[in-house]
DNA sequence: CGGAATCCCTGAAGATACTG
DNA sequence: CAGTATCTTCAGGGATTCCG
């Protein structure tokens, strides 16, 4: 066994390509758009009214970026004046259970964090 | 029934407090933080090395926050030089599952990303 | 060793206005 | 409706220095 290092549980060391993916899907809003886009199409207007405190910019920037990562596809259909539909992909699909567990875990662990931020904030 | 907005299927609607809480356990470095923590209890220098690129600074702010959010715990040592342990807390450690899966996520999915990145780069 | 404090600077987010 | 363009602001990150 070589031992560039130590032997003894080196730790995974996740890649700087991994981190940044992680950045990309883990950002303010993206877990907003992925959870909204796993229960139901939308467009883009509705995604702004469902996603209070986005701007136009940040969500614009936030649906291509899921949609260069594969995760969120866009449909334009050519009406008058004009609509494009946001869904959700195959690979985006898989990320259901993940958001929805991450979700779940603040909701139940809410109160706990709270009590520890104050007391952690009392102290001196 | 009351029908302030409209009651087919209004999503959930993720509150500010929760979406606060989940940037600040799912920001750049937290994850690393509380994966590296949830294997061992590390230092700070140690925790420096095992995630490459961290500057103290990021470091000493994303524990504060995590300590803080009752995630991670500081422990003192005052021998000489002086020892800081820090460790993951009984509430971090509940979000090891869903850690460990998130990252299993990107190590599977990375490749199929990578090949939309590219189907998205190279039209137009 | 384990930080705190400072300064600088960039990148991302907000506001506003305009367009196909 | 679904964006793009522009301007400004501001928090966060990097580098450096100092302290118990």
């Amino acid at each position: 066994m070589q031992e560039t290092a130590h032997s003894p549980a080196t730790p995974p060391q996740i890649s700087a390509e991994h981190r940044e993916l992680l950045d990309q899907m883990l950002d303010k809003w993206s877990l907003h758009v992925l959870d909204r886009l796993c229960e139901q199409p939308s467009r883009f207007n509705e995604l702004r009214r469902a996603i209070p405190a986005v701007t136009q910019k940040s969500l614009t920037a936030t649906l291509r970026r899921l949609e260069r990562n594969g995760m969120v596809e866009r449909v334009v259909v050519s009406t008058r004046p004009l609509a494009v539909e946001y869904r959700i992909s195959s690979l985006g699909k898989t990320l259901q259970d993940l958001i929805d567990a991450l979700l779940r875990w603040t909701t139940v662990n809410m109160p706990e964090v709270e009590r520890a931020r104050e007391r952690f904030d009392e102290q001196t």
